[in-house]
DNA sequence: CGTTTCGTTGAAGAGTGTCAAGGCCAGTGG
DNA sequence: CCACTGGCCTTGACACTCTTCAACGAAACG
C-alpha cells in the first residue's frame, strides 16, 4: 500500500508543485511533512491589476509575495521626487525582501500587468525558518542572491554604456523567459521606454535609439513592445564591450572569466 | 552573590563588548547564555595588510567577517576586465554576505589600509541561527539591510549627476564615521579618487574636479585624502538637486519625504 | 633620493540629455 | 464603425555633462 513517496508527494503538492516558483519555493530534497508546512504558509492569494500596488514604500512590512502569473517593477523614490527602477520581476520571483530590514517596504512594487502573487505571511515565515533548517538556509541563500543580483546592476550602471546596458538587459530577459519555459528570442516588453530607462540610467530617448540602432544593425527586431533576438552573439558582443574602439582586451586575459560577474546572467 | 545582570555581562562580553561591532552585531536584549554561545562564535580573528585580499571572487564561502578596526572597499570585475567599487567597509560592518548565494564569493574584497577583522565561520553560524532565533532574525535582518543600501546606491548611479553624487558620498560617509564616533566634520579619505570614482560611476579626473570644485564654493576643504566639510547644508542641498536649474521642486511635493530614499544615509 | 603612485588641471571631443514635433496604437464615446 | 483622445514611441537638432588625452605637481615608498 503506497509506499512510493513520489506519488503522495504528487497529491501533497498540489498548491505548489503546478505553479512556476517550484524551483525557486521549494528546497530541494524536502519530506513529506515539509511539504505539508509549506503548503499551509502560502494558503492565500492576491490578485493585482495592471497599475496597482502591491505595496509601497512605507507600508508595514507584513509579508514577502512569490510571484505566480504577471510582471511587476520595483522603485525607489528619492526625497526630490526622482524614480529609480531598482528590477522588474516575473513568475517565479519572490519579492518583498527588503521590506525585512526596516519591518517597512523600502520601495514601491507595481505591476505592470494583471498579476496573481501568493502571500507568503512574515510570521509564518519566520516559524518556517526556525523549524525547518532547510528552509531557513534557502531563504538567507535568496537573500543573498538579491545581493549578488545588485552588484550585477551596480557593475551597469557604474561601468557600461547605453549599447551595453541595453545588450545586457535584452540579453537577460530572454534568458529568464527561457528558463520559464518562454522562448528566449522572443518576446514582449512589459514596461514602457521610460522604465527601461530608469532601471538602465538612461532616458527614455536614448533606449529607443539604442533600440533603433540594434534594429538598423539587424541584431533584433523591434515592433513598439515586440521584440525579436536575431543575433544573440552579436548583442553579447556588445555586453563585453568588443565594438571595434576597445582595448580592454589585455585586461581580458588576466582575469579568469569564470570569477567576473556575468552581465548576462546576474541582472535578473 | 550578583543578581544584577548588567554585571555579569560586562563580564561576558570581554571578546565584544569593547568593540565597535557591539550595535551591529549583538541583537538588543540578549541572555548572559546567548552572549556566551556569541563568543563563542568569533573565536578567531585575522590581519589583512593594507592592498591584500580578505577573499576574493571564486573563493569558497567559509565565513562572514566583522570588521573591527581598518577600512575596505569590495568590488565586483566583469568578465572583460571593468572594474566597479561596490561599497566600502568601515569598522563594525559585516562583509561576506554575498558568499551565501552560490557558496562561493562573488566580490573581492581588498583592505584599503591595515585590517582586522573577527572570523565568523558559515558553520557555526548557521548553528547559532538555528538555535537562537534571535540571532536569525538579526542576520535575515542584516542581508536586507544590505539590499535596502544598494538600491539607494542604484538610485544615485541611475539618476543622479556627478555633483550629487559626491555630495551625497561625503555626507553619508560623514554620518558612518559620526556613528562610530569620530569627527563627522573633518576625516580622511582612505581611498584613491580612481576608487571614489569607480563607486560612483565616475572618472577620476571627475572626482577630482568636483571636489575642487565644492572647495572653491566653500563647501568643503580638501587637501589630498583629507577632507574637512565646512558646510553641511550646502551639500545637503546639492544632494536634493537644489542647484540654480532645478525644477522638481514640483515632484517634492507630491510625495512625503519620509517614504522616499534618503540618499545620505542609506547609501552606506 | 629616485621611483612610483596618486592627484590636479586644461583643452578637445564623445556620448547622453533636453527640447520639440510627429506618428502609432488602444481604448472610449459618439 | 469611425473619430477622438491620451499614452507611448520615434526621430532630429542642439546643448551640456562627463570623458579622454595629456602634462605637470605632490605625496608615498623603498
Amino acid at each position: 500500500m503506497m509506499n512510493n513517496p513520489s506519488i503522495n508527494m504528487a497529491t501533497l503538492r498540489v498548491a505548489c508543485s503546478n505553479c512556476n516558483l517550484r524551483e525557486l519555493c521549494l528546497p530541494l530534497g524536502l519530506g513529506l511533512k515539509e511539504i505539508e508546512r509549506l503548503e499551509e504558509l502560502v494558503s492565500t492569494r492576491k490578485r493585482v491589476k495592471r497599475g496597482d500596488a502591491l505595496y509601497r514604500a512605507g507600508d508595514k512590512f507584513e509579508a514577502l509575495y512569490a510571484i505566480r502569473l504577471g510582471f511587476l517593477k520595483s522603485a525607489v523614490m528619492s526625497s526630490d521626487g526622482r524614480e529609480q527602477v531598482t528590477s522588474f520581476h516575473m513568475s517565479g520571483d519572490i519579492v518583498g525582501l527588503d521590506g525585512l530590514a526596516g519591518m517597512v517596504y523600502s520601495s514601491d512594487l507595481i505591476a505592470l500587468e494583471d498579476t496573481e502573487v501568493c502571500i507568503l505571511p512574515y510570521e509564518r515565515m519566520q516559524e518556517l525558518t526556525q523549524e525547518m533548517h532547510t528552509m531557513n538556509m534557502h531563504f538567507q541563500k535568496l537573500l543573498s542572491m538579491e545581493i549578488v543580483r545588485q552588484n550585477g546592476v551596480m557593475l551597469l550602471l557604474g561601468s557600461m554604456h547605453a549599447e551595453e546596458r541595453l545588450a545586457a538587459f535584452i540579453l537577460n530577459l530572454s534568458q529568464r523567459f527561457e528558463m520559464r519555459g518562454y522562448s528566449r528570442s522572443e518576446f514582449v516588453l512589459r514596461m514602457t521606454r521610460a522604465e527601461i530607462g530608469s532601471y538602465l540610467g538612461l532616458k527614455l530617448e536614448t533606449v529607443s535609439r539604442v533600440l533603433s540602432r540594434f534594429s538598423h544593425d539587424n541584431l533584433i527586431i523591434v515592433n513598439q513592445k515586440h521584440v525579436q533576438i536575431m543575433d544573440f552573439e552579436g548583442l553579447r558582443a556588445i555586453v563585453s564591450g568588443q565594438t571595434f574602439n576597445n582595448q580592454n582586451i589585455a585586461l581580458k586575459a588576466v582575469k579568469p572569466a569564470a570569477t567576473g560577474i556575468d552581465a548576462l546572467s546576474d541582472l535578473d
